[in-house]
DNA sequence: GTGAAAGCGCTAACAA
DNA sequence: TTGTTAGCGCTTTCAC
């Protein structure tokens, strides 16, 4: 029945020492005698005692607060980002709390204004696709880590998944189970996301001899229907492909519903990877999918960890990339 | 180059004013001469002045701020509902917060803590599935507002989807189209949701004197998998089906495949619906499918509303249920 | 080891 | 209309 309403005062007054001495003893401070630690402790458990924080902060000016301004409408990687970014301030008493400006440039300024004038003492930006994005300059006067999108200013800090690695990942992974006749289908091709994997798709090829089935990549849209589409023409223009590299887990799934189509078996004549490892495509795929999980729990925990880095002090300019991981499942399995 | 660390008394010293007095001139406040107001706005845009709402906070005991605790892993039904209170709250100059526990008691402790010490004025708890969820109790001493999951306190308050409405209007939609031999595929059967979706289904065929094919509701699990799997059994049994709704988008895409494999048109000779109206899975159905938008932004801006009353002083206890809306697509058109 | 006093940045009486 | 004075709840010197 209480309402969390006492005030170190109160609790102090219960205690019969000073309000000093009682903020000492919670505080873990050492000039307190064990006795008096335990009179404030026991107090302070008595009357519910949750310490205001606005005030402690308007003290020590630090709020222990991070800020987390997403631009992802579905949250399908503000969500894990926040969850890492809380892993890794949690460990350093911190908080993070989330908004959302939907990608809207009013919001975002809107947003940033509340996070400001709460005084938050760092602040994580998240990308509403893998796109650079404009620096928010440093005006706001706390330290800024740009994650999933990076900052088009290269004196910022960012960390971004390596796109690049996973589109190697990927291709050298169908090499070793045996694959070399190898397509790429992929999104919109002025996605850096797009051109960095399939960079990394070309590479690996390249370093082998070999070149992508078509000669190209297949760039179209992030959606089921292109993969149906392309896959559908791939098919019958090269009926030698024995594997397809998907830009999206979307992607694959029309991908993989062609070749059910067509007859084509998969993995045993053709093996099929997708990108993003997301749950919801993955888990109904047939045969299981194969993907790239981008780690977004460790951008986010990264993010915050140079977040609170630079907040003490230490600011690491530049992007970092992340590593990516393979995930391995029934539709690149090598067919006796 | 600002690091927006000027007080309130700096502006006012620019201004040439008292604190008090650029105070109200910033707050707008009526008492205050129009030369006077100029000159401190003048002053505080001067020195980019962002006042610290910690010590507004403090000083009037009320932070202007929400906060949102969510139990959703994936963020599918947290981040609309968090866009829909931003949205109320945003209305009234408030701020709206979210912090993730995972569905972990442990992380929705440290979070409760946290957010008590910030002390928001009001909180939205915001379930991992439709089932009602233990009552936060009245502790916090701020008001809360269960979201998409409602308390097991009737005297709390509750904002949810109303599920029974949900299964009403798909399956009068059914019928409108001339289909009268429905089955239901579900999810799990001891899930509220489905338990609701299914009771208006039932509700609505009864008063037409008929029943559902198969004569039971097929519970199963919220997966592609099983949608697939039921779908097939249906069809073998049941041949005369020409309609069937599904609990989820994703049991409703299983059914499809199915369908479609077994050279069944749709909606030819059967019609589909599902729900949830998930545009990832929406997006690449064949055909697009119809389904049911449980309208979350709006359950969020009910929630925001109904704290933003309690806080207010007016408490309207008990269970809100926010009408869904069928969203009609190509799975259920007539043919001719 | 403890407490009085000042101060963090702001608002709110109440005078002037 | 404006300024003075007290707080809000906490931390932090610095004497005691």
């Amino acid at each position: 029945m209480n309402t969390s309403r006492s005030s170190l005062k109160d609790v102090a007054a219960r205690a019969g020492v000073s309000t000093a001495t009682a903020s000492k003893a919670l505080n873990g401070r050492s000039d307190v005698s064990e006795a008096t630690r335990r009179k404030v402790h026991a107090a302070a458990q008595d009357l519910d005692f949750v310490p205001n924080e606005l005030a402690r902060s308007i003290a020590v000016r630090q709020t222990g607060t991070l800020g987390l301004l997403t631009h992802d409408l579905e949250g399908r990687f503000s969500l894990p980002i926040l969850m890492g970014a809380e892993d890794a301030a949690g460990a350093g008493q911190m908080s993070v709390f989330l908004c959302d400006s939907r990608g809207d440039a009013i919001r975002e300024q809107h947003h940033l204004k509340a996070l400001a004038s709460r005084r938050i003492d760092g602040l994580i930006v998240v990308g509403g696709d893998t796109d650079p994005r404009k620096s928010l300059g440093r005006n706001l006067g706390i330290p800024i880590v740009y994650a999933y999108a990076p900052s088009t200013d290269e004196s910022d800090m960012s960390v971004i998944p390596d796109n690049y690695q996973g589109g190697r990942d990927v291709t050298t992974h169908l090499l070793a189970t045996g694959r070399s006749k190898i397509a790429h289908i992929t999104g919109v091709d002025y996605y850096s996301a797009a051109q960095d994997r399939a960079q990394g798709v070309a590479d690996v090829l390249d370093a082998q001899g070999l070149s992508l089935v078509g000669s190209k990549v297949f760039f179209g849209e992030w959606s089921e229907q292109w993969g149906r589409t392309a896959a559908h023409a791939l098919v019958d223009k090269h009926p030698e492909v024995d594997a397809i590299i998907a830009g999206s887990d979307m992607i694959a799934r029309g991908v993989l519903d062609a070749l059910r189509e067509r007859g084509v078996d998969v993995p045993g004549k053709v093996a099929v990877t997708g990108y993003d490892n997301w749950q919801p495509l993955i888990a109904g795929a047939r045969p299981s999918l194969t993907s790239v999980d981008m780690n977004f729990e460790l951008v986010g925990r990264r993010a915050a960890e140079k977040l609170m880095g630079a907040i003490a002090g230490t600011v690491e300019p530049g992007i970092e990339r992340l590593r990516s991981t393979l995930v391995q499942r029934g539709s690149t399995e090598i067919k006796f």
